[in-house]
DNA sequence: CAGGGATACGTAAACGTTTACGTTAGCAGC
DNA sequence: GCTGCTAACGTAAACGTTTACGTATCCCTG
């Protein structure tokens, strides 16, 4: 078995409580016995055991982190950055690949309770009213990264993505093009969906240029989707000349399709992309694209829950990060 | 405060035993006891604390699972596979994002031991000897997953890399083709580098094909290091009519340099990966690759880390995982 | 009807910590 | 020399479980 605090206290002729306050550094011994304790932890290996300390400090030091899927390049991404700012401050996450199934994710919150997580970061996933309910009966703090919850309030942290795609169509009106498309998420995703399609809507009338209903199409953020979302543009609207897609898995699709027709890229379709994944500068040609801070979404996400943890309150104000524009080589300017 | 144990005891009129026997069927009381604590149970919402009860049954009912990058895309899909089985037996798991980076390794192993998990996985990293030692002292079980470890026995699960590029060239040849390079992984890589040198070697010494140095050049298995290598094979040996690349990435970046460059992908070269991960049906054209069963991996992994918790055993028998060639668009029958 | 063996519980110790509280010794101040 | 204060500890309760062990009841058997 390995040593426990007992006989770490034992071996160095001092009492639990005194080498527990060694170890957590709080005062109320000399010098020499700090020394004498720290050389007989040295010897016998000695490591505090997790479980014991938080069952009576009612505090983990982990948290929950709710994720549709571990291997989505944004989700991972945004993952990273959560990891990442946790190591450095000693916390532990239990990652809980949800596959956007109601039922599991249930799941996962009675299982992330029981295991007294410190806090839940849900990313990007829809929040419903009776996750709402389970998070305020678990008495955790909870935020949300690259999401939100419109119908009560849950401190969130993402972009905003009506304006990020107001800029990114902007961004092809200045380019001279006016004929422009949109491939947009899910129809009824009212956080990575509707506000795209709101931002490409507002660009296009705010610089005078009308919206043609036969301009959109939908579709998952998929790769395939994309294909297919070119397809159909290609099919109501031929005369289209940029399209913006709404995450760069489908940019990429629409690329592929592309290079199937024949159609040159950016010479006769110009392609603009969203998030800036790992796979935007993996295509040919390379995508332009909006860039979401992903990485640092996950970081500020779990800043923000632990200053919650911290100060003991059941929320915080949301943050807003600034995404870009990065330009590669699927864009071209309309003379 | 959320109700513990005693609460519903109190509340049923029984002991704390029999409410524990209930909430972890053992036999030992009678039908009509059951159903009252049930529903007290229900009554009040609660919820064992997995903390006491890993104090005393010293299962944590956790692993953790040691990982170089989180967001790269092969080995967040072994991750998934581990996360799915985990969760199908009510394990969670704890990821570590090692960065490659030997000391936060360190750390880590430190923290998985103080949270007392119950085995740990370690994803595609190599393994020094202090790691090893490490385990050792650690007293937990150990399964490594697409890596090994050759001066010691720790189980792994993984494809046989050298065999599997032995097939992946062996597949160029078949398709009439002889000037073969290879763009390879890290020169000292001794699980994902040397092998699959090898069997490209031993591919083509088999088949009556000379092996010429300056038809292999070395990467890091990233997109970047698949355009470079693809950029030196031409310089060095302009004659060659396909390339085994070791990785999808650095496929896809051989890719991306062949567009730059005016070769036509597979006309003028054929191109084969390795991994098969989401990239491969995304490049332009899709690429042919050598597939590891990724998720299955994870899934295998965790499995046998849990045979070997449950027996108590310090190990098990390794597991070498089918691989498969998926064709697709980047290679050509030369007549 | 004595004896034995299930069955259905309850009691209490144990798991490894933290921490409130008590105790002792030393020393300053008067 | 007494009081009071502080530093440096030790004692023991508490955290929420599991489980070994004890006990009372009931029934069966001969």
């Amino acid at each position: 078995m390995s040593p426990t605090i007992r006989d770490v206290a034992q071996k160095a002729g001092v009492s639990v409580a005194t080498v527990s306050r060694v170890v957590n550094d709080r005062p109320g011994y000399s010098a020499e016995t700090r020394n004498k304790v720290l050389r007989v932890i040295e010897e016998l290996g000695y490591q505090p055991n997790a479980l014991a300390r938080g069952l009576v400090s009612k505090r983990s030091r982990t948290v929950g982190v709710l994720i549709p899927n571990i291997s989505s390049m944004v989700a991972s991404e945004m993952l990273k950055g959560i990891e990442d700012a946790a190591h450095t401050i000693g916390q532990s996450v239990i990652v809980c690949n949800t596959d956007n199934n109601g039922e599991r994710t249930l799941e996962y919150l009675q299982v992330l309770k029981e295991k007294q997580v410190d806090g839940i970061i849900v990313v990007s996933a829809p929040i419903t009213p009776l996750y709402h309910q389970k998070f305020g009966e678990m008495q955790v703090p909870v935020v949300l990264v690259s999401t939100r919850y419109h119908d009560g309030n849950l401190p969130f942290v993402k972009v905003d993505d009506e304006k990020a795609a107001y800029h990114a169509t902007a961004y092809l009106i200045k380019k001279g093009h006016e004929e422009i498309g949109m491939i947009a998420g899910s129809k009824d995703d009212r956080i990575a969906g509707i506000p795209r399609v709101e931002g490409y809507r507002k660009a296009l009338s705010d610089h005078g240029i009308p919206i043609r209903d036969q301009y959109i199409t939908y579709g998952n953020f998929g790769f395939q989707s994309g294909m297919a979302g070119l397809e159909r543009l290609l099919e109501a609207a031929p005369e289209i000349t940029a399209i913006f897609c709404a995450s760069d898995e489908m940019a990429a699709g629409a690329l592929s399709l592309a290079h199937r027709r024949g159609i040159e890229i950016p010479d006769r379709l110009s392609l603009i992309g969203y998030d800036d994944s790992q796979l935007a500068e993996m295509t040919i040609p390379p995508l332009t694209t909006l860039r979401q801070p992903l990485c640092q979404m996950g970081q500020e996400g779990l800043t923000m829950l632990m200053a919650m943890i911290e100060e003991g309150k059941r929320t915080i104000h949301s943050k807003i990060l600034p995404y870009t524009i990065v330009e590669r080589e699927t864009v071209r300017e309309l003379r």
